[in-house]
DNA sequence: ATCTTTATGTAACATTTGTTACATAATTGA
DNA sequence: TCAATTATGTAACAAATGTTACATAAAGAT
């Protein structure tokens, strides 16, 4: 599909045509890159002056730790634009590593560009606001599900999150290993509390398939 | 002191004199505003329509769970604006409780007038990105240090960034009840882990002063 | 189809943290 | 100054999670 079209469905440049992109693009510089599976975007700490979009493919967010433990932050799917919150501000630099989860094609403005355009172009300016903002959302979510303590409470709360009120039957979009990581704790950890919401029937847990028995008990849990 | 130096010195308004700055704002609204302790000043899921600019006094921001236990996200003193990260967005709303902790004295100027600033002061604009951006890296911070694992590694981790690589004595910032909600863990819990570095001679605790007595170790602890 | 890799299931044990309750010290306000 | 409130120190016990190691199942590669 032709790569303006594509970017058009970006929420950054939304109430802007296919047509008009390429326009107020090359008011500016970019360029485009493709990238390949575990292909580095960027890395923690080094400096942010492009404002990322991502035309198709997927990329994943994740800190390290001393350790090398990893936490992931979000898995980012095509189109989006990214780093709208990292260009800026005292210290412009990426706070997370960005890797290439699925073979991933790349536009990349530079600030100056970015700049230039957030004047000359109102709606851009909304947009990326509300870029900006909409990460920020996320963002505190993220630290909001971070700060429930026992992973009995982090289940519960994902998995009500997953489920629509009518319908019991949920399959985790990511694999349980995938998930602790999510989470913060431990694989086999994640999987015995699994095991005992199974046991007190609150749920049936076969790998990825879970069934919710018991919703109203799974709403006192997070309560 | 006249209000427009206080507001002067406030990030948004870097590069703006205090003889601007009402120029500025009554191009559009605003209002002033006196809160006392306790006051509330927003609630997690209210709208979020005003930025918000602390003249005097400082708040606190919190995450407040089901269970009414409280994250303290953020203490925020004069002068400074806040909520610049909440007016847009698919839901612009506040993520937090914000709370008076002493008196304030408070300016809020409507969305509406906000974009008006936005496009007509470049220099506004640019203070107002950074403003964002900078508070995306507190929260990204905020993230990796709830990712720690172990009480010791936050404790090892929070000491480290407090005192500067000469200074080996510290004074806590915050009170250890105060801190222990920061951390997200329970007082008791804190002080036995302050107790238990301590006794393996990492450091000297006497309530809130702290003599860092083998930073090496303490190192070690968050690698 | 077979090999390789990755994901899942499980168990025993160690470690960490929470919970509760109470004592003492420091601070605040009247 | 004295009372009331808040902060700090501590301990015993319960609960939750991490650690390690290994078995099995599923998915992907050749």
């Amino acid at each position: 599909m032709n790569i303006f079209k594509r970017l058009a469905e970006a929420n950054i440049f939304n109430g802007i045509s296919a047509d008009e992109i390429p326009v107020l693009l090359s008011q500016g510089n970019y360029t485009l890159k493709r990238y390949q599976k575990n292909d580095i975007i960027a890395l923690a700490g080094q400096p942010c002056n492009h404002l990322i979009i991502i035309i198709s493919g997927s990329l994943r967010a994740e800190m390290v730790d001393f350790s090398g433990k990893t936490l992931k932050v979000e898995d980012i799917t095509a189109p989006r634009a990214i780093a709208s919150g990292f260009l800026f501000g005292k210290n412009n630099s990426f706070p997370v590593n960005v890797l290439v989860n699925e073979d991933a094609q790349i536009l990349s403005i530079p600030k100056d560009s970015v700049l230039d355009h957030l004047k000359s172009n109102e709606i851009f300016q909304v947009n990326f606001l509300n870029n900006i903002s909409n990460f920020i959302h996320f963002l505190t979510e993220r630290i909001y599900f971070l700060s429930f303590k026992t992973i009995r409470e982090k289940i519960a709360q994902y998995l009500l999150n997953l489920s629509s009120s009518e319908k019991s039957f949920v399959v985790l979009p990511k694999s349980l290993t995938n998930l602790s990581e999510y989470f913060g704790v431990e694989r086999p950890s994640l999987h015995r509390v699994l095991n005992e919401l199974e046991k007190d029937g609150i749920i049936l847990a076969d790998r990825r398939k879970i069934q919710i028995i018991d919703r109203n008990r799974l709403i006192k849990i997070v309560e």
